[in-house]
DNA sequence: TCTGGGGTCCTAGGACCC
DNA sequence: TCTGGGGTCCTAGGACCC
C-alpha cells in the first residue's frame, strides 16, 4: 500500500528562534522578510491577534507595538541549519525522502511490514520535538495531495492525522475548501466557484475529464489525487537546477550606476556560489533592475538584458564581468531602483563542460574558485571578495532586529546563564 | 520612509524545417 | 479555380508552490 506522510514544522522561522531564546515563548512574535519588508512568519499568538500573512512591516508595525508584540528580521543561516537537523531525522525514520521546502518534507512510509501509521507519525513528532525544539505537524495519506490534506488537520489533532478510509478522506474533503487544496491557488479556486466547485470534496468527485479541459493537466492530477490515485511521485533525489536568481530590494534606492554596480557583483558573488555548491555551470545570465512599483510619484522603469556566453563557467570573476557590462546597458539614469537581481540560465553539469577550440574570453580557474569557497566556508562568507562589490553599505538590505547564527559561528553560540 | 525571494511546470503561438 | 502535412524548438505568459 502507498502511504506519504507529510511533515510541516509549525511557524518555522518563530519556532527556530523560540529554541534558542525562551522569552519569546507565549508572546506575539513575527518574523520578517529580507529588507525587514513583509511578515512571512507568525507565532500562534500573532495569528490570533490577527496579524495577517504577507502583511507589509509598515502597515502592521502600529498595532504590533500597541500589542508589544516582537518583530524580528529573517536570519535565514540559522533556519537552514535547523532545517538540516529536522531533516536528519526524517532519514533515521523513513526508507525515503522527499525535501520539500525550508520546513516540509514528504516522507515514503508505504509498503512497510507491520507498520503503525499512527503511531509512526507520534514517534517523527515527539523526536523532532525532542532533538531539535521544533514543533511538527504529521498529516498521512495515500497520496501527496491527501497527506497534505491531513496535515491541515494534524494541526487541531495533537499534531498527526491520517487518511486512509474513503468515508474519512470524505468527511475531511467536505470540510475543506477547495481553495486550501494542494495545487489549487487564487486563479483557479475563484474560476471553480463561477463552476460551482467549491469544497475539496466536490473537487475529488469532478469529471477529471472536464477539469482537465477547463483547467489544465495540472489540476486534472489533483483531482485524481483527491480520489486516492497517486500521480505525483516522491522525488529522492533533488531534480537538476535549471536556474538561479539571486535578487533582492535595496536597503535605499538606489541612483547611481556605480551602486547598482556594486549591488550587481554582490548578487553575481551570491549565485556563482550556488552555481558551484551544484557543481553547476551556466551558459547565459541574465540581469535587471526596475523602480518600485507600490510608488505612484516615481516614475516607473524595468529593464533586464542577457548574455550568452560562447563557453558556460562557474567562474564569479568571469560572470561578475558580463553582469557589469550588461548592467551598463540597464541602467538609466534618472530614476531612483529599488531592486535588481541576476539570473543564471543553461545550467549544465560543471564536469562534463566543452570546451571551445577559438573561445578567446574563456577563463576558467577550477582552483582559485575551490580556494575561495573554502575560505569563505570556513572564515565566514565575504573573507574574499571581488572588488567590484565594493565596501560601502549604501544599497545593502535592512536587516535591523536579526537574532545570533546559534548554531553555525562560534562567536554567536548561545551562552548559559545570563 | 517603509510592500520578499526563489523556484517549477504547462500551454499557446510563432518561427522554422522538410 | 486551386494553395499540404507533420514535426520541433523557442518564448512569453500564466498558473502554482513555499
Amino acid at each position: 500500500m502507498r502511504a506519504f506522510a507529510l511533515v510541516d514544522c509549525n511557524n518555522f522561522y518563530v519556532s527556530c528562534e523560540r529554541v534558542f531564546n525562551p522569552k519569546l515563548e507565549g508572546r506575539i512574535v513575527v518574523i520578517l522578510s529580507n529588507n525587514d519588508g513583509n511578515v512571512i512568519s507568525r507565532s500562534p499568538e500573532a495569528k490570533a491577534a490577527g496579524i495577517p500573512m504577507g502583511a507589509p512591516w509598515h502597515e502592521v508595525r502600529p498595532e504590533l507595538e500597541r500589542v508589544s508584540g516582537l518583530a524580528l528580521s529573517s536570519n535565514y543561516v540559522l533556519y537552514g541549519d535547523m532545517s538540516a537537523r529536522v531533516r536528519m531525522i526524517f532519514d533515521e525514520l523513513a526508507p525515503s525522502v522527499e525535501v520539500y521546502s525550508i520546513d516540509e518534507c514528504f516522507l515514503d512510509l508505504g509498503n512497510i511490514a507491520g507498520l503503525d501509521l499512527e503511531a509512526h507519525g507520534r514517534e517523527i513528532g515527539q523526536r523532532v520535538r525532542q532533538w531539535t525544539g521544533i514543533p511538527v505537524g504529521v498529516g498521512i495519506g495515500p497520496t501527496k495531495t491527501l497527506a497534505k490534506a491531513a496535515n491541515r488537520l494534524a494541526k487541531k489533532n495533537g499534531g498527526v492525522f491520517s487518511l486512509f478510509e474513503k468515508a474519512a478522506i470524505r468527511a475531511a474533503l467536505a470540510g475543506m475548501d477547495a481553495r486550501d487544496v494542494w495545487g489549487v491557488g487564487s486563479r483557479w479556486s475563484k474560476k471553480l466557484e463561477e463552476r460551482g466547485i467549491h469544497s475539496a470534496l466536490a473537487l475529488a468527485d469532478a469529471d477529471p475529464r472536464f477539469i482537465r479541459k477547463g483547467f489544465s493537466v495540472v489540476l486534472q492530477r489533483t483531482c485524481y489525487e483527491l480520489q486516492g490515485i497517486s500521480c505525483i511521485a516522491l522525488e529522492k533525489a533533488p531534480p537538476p537546477k535549471k536556474q538561479i536568481i539571486v535578487s533582492r530590494a535595496f536597503g535605499k534606492k538606489v541612483t547611481t550606476q556605480q551602486d547598482l554596480k556594486e549591488g550587481v557583483s554582490y548578487y553575481m558573488t551570491r549565485a556563482a556560489e550556488k552555481l558551484r555548491s551544484g557543481r553547476l555551470a551556466a551558459r547565459t545570465l541574465s540581469v535587471f533592475a526596475h523602480t518600485n512599483h507600490f510608488s505612484k510619484k516615481d516614475h516607473q522603469y524595468s529593464s533586464a538584458t542577457s548574455v550568452s556566453l560562447e563557453v558556460p563557467t562557474d567562474n564569479t570573476g568571469e560572470l561578475i564581468h558580463h553582469a557589469l557590462e550588461a548592467i551598463e546597458r540597464v541602467y538609466k539614469p534618472g530614476y531612483r531602483y529599488h531592486k535588481a537581481g541576476v539570473m543564471l540560465l543553461d545550467l549544465s553539469p560543471a564536469e562534463s563542460t566543452q570546451t571551445e577550440l577559438f573561445a578567446t574570453d574563456s577563463c576558467w580557474q577550477p582552483e582559485l574558485m575551490q580556494a575561495i569557497d573554502t575560505i569563505n566556508g570556513q572564515m565566514g562568507r565575504g573573507t574574499i571578495r571581488y572588488g567590484s562589490e565594493g565596501f560601502r553599505t549604501t544599497w545593502r538590505r535592512k536587516s535591523n532586529h536579526c537574532s545570533p547564527r546559534y548554531t553555525t559561528r562560534w562567536d554567536e553560540i548561545p551562552k548559559a546563564g545570563n
